[in-house]
DNA sequence: CTGAAAGCGCTTACAG
DNA sequence: CTGAAAGCGCTTACAG
């Protein structure tokens, strides 16, 4: 194993030209077999691989994909979202099956990463997954989708946006959530999350919070919503202010199970319980989630799904197919955060 | 924008020749100034990103790295090992830093994986990042060692083999854990984890468990060490026949956080308190763990820097330079799981 | 079924 | 400082 063996070397060894050998490798049906397998054997033996930068360039295209993670840039620690974590094991696991290769890469919001990689034919397509708020780069994306880059970004569909999404139903999540609240006789239930348009996901969830509250015809507590951001301390913080308020409240629905987690601290400290006191759900379906005390109620996003729709939407994409926007149902998880089971 | 725009189409507009595009855009100092800022004028407002392909097949280098993640093929659940996705998010990190981009691949050790990467020229070098039992590839990466090939692998280095390591110094990691249960008072500690050649990360710990053992004058018991492999139900399981044994024990020296947690539940379904008629400590520093009821103290492995220097000592291995395995040291993170801080 | 040839878009000696 | 030319290793019309 000196140099790398090329086509040549292949086709001197086996006598046939270079082409035929090319052929040959890509089971072309124009070659015949006896020279196929012959040619084949050689490459085995020689330990060939086609190379990649040379097929590619001739060809045009990269068999690659590359995802983007935007990272929130206030969490410079490495600490990364652990939802997000699932999603890119579940994105390369889909990359995979469809025989292509994933380029990742972690970026800051701010940074010039737009279409850098399709750009320089590193990769045939993009996969954009970013924190709650997209406001801030969707004039970036929509310049990105009128270069006829080949992109999808995991979110809520913007209304204004022509760019390509997949997205979890956090309204449907947010109905779930709290029809199952419900269902275990609460009636005022507090809502631990950014409800603004800068967290689309989290509003979207209020949304169905607030649909399921008027299906059932209760009333809906304004007071009882508190801004938090998803972190395990932005939920105790959360949680502490509702508690500070004196506003009666018998159910928390938790726009994360980070803050979950952390509501659920900040009551034990007050001596509150869980459920008995206050019952609580959370929404992600992350793996603490299973060994929080009790076990967290949640809403999981099924993320294997989710990376498999990404992938393929953005392969149709490429492919010049129809495509369009996606809604990915979400389920919940009856764990004991809530009390028994019904 | 229609098609992509070419060294040439550069040229064109610049008045110049493609090289001297091709020069200007590298910031050869051959080129003129004023030629060189013109033509990088045209290349931006072009939108043009050299091609990589291209570039990449004429200096047969890619300036990209291959991270395989090599799983356990009993989990088949999109479910990564915690640990393991904190490594990825690390190591693409230092990646960037150092200008390369990452491929990322999973794959079953069952596969043929090697060497696809860098023989298909779509990488400078490989990082493996695998689990407990090595000795199931170590031929093959013999094989690839052998064949020059660029490659270093996450984990205790092996004694026969050639491969470039780099891992976390397991035995202090139990030397640690094990010193600070024995700080804390306690002199029967069992340690739950598979201690055969099999897990070799595992047995390192207990090796260091045996030494800070002996170091304190503590005699060593064996009927206190259980099998477990890293995960919540085996641990369960674990600490469950440990129980069953009658045999009193005071701590835990967990190889593992999700074996801690999984003993805990254990420990707590027979109405058993940690930490004060049991203490324990877990390994790894697992987002859990600090989540977990008592927080868990627990032996760190410092990601960040694994990342770093996986990366750091691969580009030096394929730049030709002087490399040698590396042992990064741990510490342990004090929560509550032990008691009292002292 | 097979071969000779062109060309993908760069980088880099070589000559001036 | 600049240009003409070769060549990285493939794939694929084109001709036979």
């Amino acid at each position: 194993m000196t140099t790398k063996a090329t086509s040549i070397d292949i086709a001197y060894r086996a006598g046939v030209s270079q082409s035929t050998v090319s052929r040959a490798l890509r089971n072309s049906p124009l070659v015949n077999e006896e020279t196929r397998l012959r040619v084949q054997a050689i490459a085995k033996e020689l330990n060939y691989k086609v190379d990649k930068n040379a097929s590619n360039l001739r060809t045009q295209s990269s068999l690659t994909l590359a995802l983007l993670l935007c990272e929130d840039p206030t969490n410079d620690d490495s600490l990364i979202n652990p939802f997000f974590l699932s999603m890119l094991g579940s994105i390369t696991r889909a990359t995979a099956q469809q025989g292509y290769d994933l380029l990742v890469s972690f970026q800051q919001l701010s940074s010039d990463w737009h279409a850098d990689y399709e750009d320089s034919n590193k990769a045939d397509g993009i996969i954009l997954l970013g924190y709650g708020d997209y406001m801030d780069y969707e004039e970036k994306l929509n310049k990105l989708a009128a270069q006829n880059t080949h992109l999808v970004i995991w979110g809520p569909a913007q209304h204004k946006s022509s760019v390509l999404s997949i997205g979890c139903d956090n309204r449907q999540g947010g109905v779930l959530a709290t029809e199952h609240l419900l269902a275990k006789g609460r009636r005022h239930i507090a809502f631990l999350g950014d409800a603004s348009s800068h967290s689309p996901e989290f509003q979207a969830r209020y949304l169905g919070h607030q649909q399921a509250l008027k299906a059932a015809g209760v009333p809906l507590q304004k007071g009882l919503q508190v801004d938090a951001i998803s972190t395990e301390s932005s939920g105790f913080e959360a949680a502490s202010q509702l508690l500070a308020q004196k506003r009666p409240f018998d159910a928390i629905f938790a726009a994360s199970d980070l803050i979950a987690i952390g509501a659920m601290r900040a009551l034990k400290e007050q001596g509150i319980k869980v459920p008995e006191d206050v019952a609580i759900v959370g929404y992600d379906d992350i793996p603490v989630a299973s060994f929080a005390n009790p076990p967290l109620t949640t809403i999981k996003q099924n993320t294997k799904l989710a990376g498999e729709i990404l992938v393929e939407s953005l392969l149709k994409q490429i492919k010049g197919q129809e495509v369009s926007n996606q809604l990915i149902p979400t389920s919940l998880i009856e764990r004991e955060s809530c009390g028994k089971k019904l």
